[in-house]
DNA sequence: CAGTGGTCTAGACCACCTC
DNA sequence: AGGTGGTCTAGACCACTGG
């Protein structure tokens, strides 16, 4: 791992060990610089990543500070974390054509096979969500049943050694179609949360397009932003 | 405005004007240092940026390329953009004790007044939300009908000075209560998107919380993201 | 006005992509 | 191998906060 990464990790820990919250002072810079024996735009790379991240804010003229998420049971909509006890049940693996919209987002042509995976996941035993994706074939080489029971993307990452780069989110709220409230075990029109997503490799290229209902009152989702009007 | 803050923006309006897509490729950063005649930090300062905006990205040993957001008609759910023609129709403006959660989440005391707004939001003409706003009266110092009636968030930047620093938003589904569905045209039980959001000013001190309650017809969001696995 | 973070430079060296 | 972005340094100077 990289300096500024592993600063990032420690402070991380830091903030974890001694249970600071939000508002609670860390270092100066000088202090940071000097324990971590690096330059200051080090110190400075490892705290931006912790800005984005949303773990510390920075204000000049008066020092570092903690930020921390206060609510329990919500999960990261972006990063995918805070969502344990996960499991799976696979609906349907096959390699097939993809819709329309599907072989657009993923930029395959209409008539080229894809990996498309249907399931249900469940937290705690208590259905959470509805997913159905769509993978790139020449990205995503290989898939089985096994691998889609558990993390896909886990796999991806780490099995296929596919570097992810970024994603484009897209959601709304409608109401549920008779086969997805059969799926969640809620009524036919209930309330849910339609997130689709586009995942890219770090050079730029789609390689899985997913579409997820939430069952309503199982999801609850939080972001955090700076800048929140730029 | 600062250097890198300009040249992102000069990056941003070139690739405006040549009507650049997703994956065309932008100048080596070797070009663009001798063409702003800054020094490479600074451009990369610029690009990062513009990054986190999710305009461009970068590829290590390739290049540059542009990022843009493909769908119409979604609004950012973070940085509050398009969204145009929006109006308002006041509700509710009053200087009132705060409920419990709202004054927690603006860091005053229970007993202690803030600003309540209540409002409908019209796009077009069409109802598109719900939205009940509680500011702290310490740092929000004054509002009244005719600012209400606009953008509130403009007036609280140009117009009183406060810096905002960064958000915490909070998302889940449900279904309208008789109320809310009756100012959204919907309904009682229809589903809908309720946003929670907290606003920071840079020094961290929190002086908005607002609940936001779409019409689910009209409301379609994307965030982008970058390292959606952190 | 002292303390603290932010901007910017010039340059060395490294890691990755593409051919 | 050559080109391109990423990391890191050392240091100068600037801008904001808070007593």
């Amino acid at each position: 791992m990289i300096k500024y990464q592993q600063i990032a990790a420690e402070i991380e820990t830091y903030i974890e060990e001694n249970a600071l919250v939000q508002g609670d002072k860390l270092p100066v810079l000088e202090a940071l610089m000097t324990h971590f024996n690096v330059s200051k735009s080090t110190v400075t790379k490892a705290l931006e990543l912790l800005e984005k991240k949303g773990a510390v804010f920075q204000v000049r003229g008066s020092g570092i500070f903690v930020r921390r998420q206060k609510r329990k049971g919500y999960m990261d909509l972006l990063s995918h974390q805070g969502s344990e006890n996960i499991t799976s049940k696979v609906i349907e693996l096959e390699v097939k054509k993809p819709t329309k919209e599907a072989a657009h987002h993923v930029n395959v042509e209409p008539d080229e096979d894809v990996y498309y995976v249907k399931r249900v996941r469940y937290r705690n035993g208590q259905a959470l969500c509805l997913e159905e994706s769509y993978f790139n074939k020449s990205i995503v080489t290989y898939l089985n049943k096994e691998i889609v029971s558990e993390s896909i993307f886990d796999y991806i990452q780490k099995g296929l050694g596919v570097k992810v780069g970024f994603s484009d989110v897209y959601l709304h709220a409608g109401k549920l179609k008779r086969e997805e409230a059969k799926h969640l075990c809620l009524e036919n029109g209930a309330p849910s949360l339609y997130v689709e997503s586009i995942f890219h490799v770090t050079n730029g290229q789609p390689f899985a397009f997913s579409t997820v209902t939430y069952h309503f009152e199982q999801s609850h989702f939080f972001v955090q932003t700076n800048s929140p009007f730029s």
